[in-house]
DNA sequence: TAAACGATTGAACGATTGCTCAAATGTTAT
DNA sequence: ATAACATTTGAGCAATCGTTCAATCGTTTA
């Protein structure tokens, strides 16, 4: 006999508002990419990556040498922000350039500082 | 005798970008705390619990129906969601209500949501 | 006061993450 | 062809994370 508490070792309280929620809740699919895009932003090596990029196109070396870290290990980096296309990449003989992919990202980002300077 | 490319392991190409990214460059608070806003938004668990109080406020019990988790298991998160005043809490007798704490999560959440709808 | 119940907490665990290191690409210059 | 160099890649490892489980707290009700 499954229901729909089988998870949950507390009787529901407020079924109404419960049911309300559910009615209203988005599908699986944006819910999950939109945390995925969320944790890809959410480490420092890459949030300084990004903010770097919406200054100006780098290679991978400048990167490396601005944020002090390897050129392994912004690379690793890049690659994940690339397959995520927040970044976007262009081969210039042994160079490759980064830069944002669009706009989008800069704007969640000014959004978030603004909401981080109001708390401090 | 130490230098800035101490940990790169490859010489600085663009030093001229280099210098003018540095220039611009925000100071390391802001971007950590950004960093760790994303940090806490990219959990599947957090992003659920927030979408669902953003349509109502709902007790632990609730929200662990909704999702159909262990009252345990958001109790976890809700603590984090708290501590980054991201959430806010009232107590009625036993039950404990969670609320969004500012519209500014919604805001970022809307955006979010805008980018993911474009990309498919 | 004792029992019931919603919520919280801490330890333990398996899973995931970000870095390092070494090796391999891809491209250019000798 | 060979050497040099920017970048990429994969394995390995320590650290972090999210859940479960059991115990506890706080409040209400019998």
């Amino acid at each position: 006999m499954s229901s729909e508490n089988d998870h949950c070792e507390c009787s529901v309280i407020h079924e109404d508002v419960v049911l309300e929620v559910k009615s209203k809740f988005p599908p699986e699919r944006p819910i999950y990419c939109v945390s995925e895009l969320f944790k890809i932003l959410g480490d420092e090596t890459r949030t300084r990556i990004i903010c770097a990029l919406g200054f100006s196109e780098m290679c991978v070396c400048d990167i490396a040498a601005l944020l002090k870290m390897t050129s392994s290990a912004i690379s690793h980096q890049l690659r994940i922000l690339r397959e995520s296309h927040i970044i976007k990449s262009r081969r210039v003989g042994k160079v490759v350039y980064y830069s944002l992919a669009d706009e989008h990202i800069e704007k969640l980002f000014n959004i978030a500082f603004e909401h981080i300077m109001e708390e401090l």
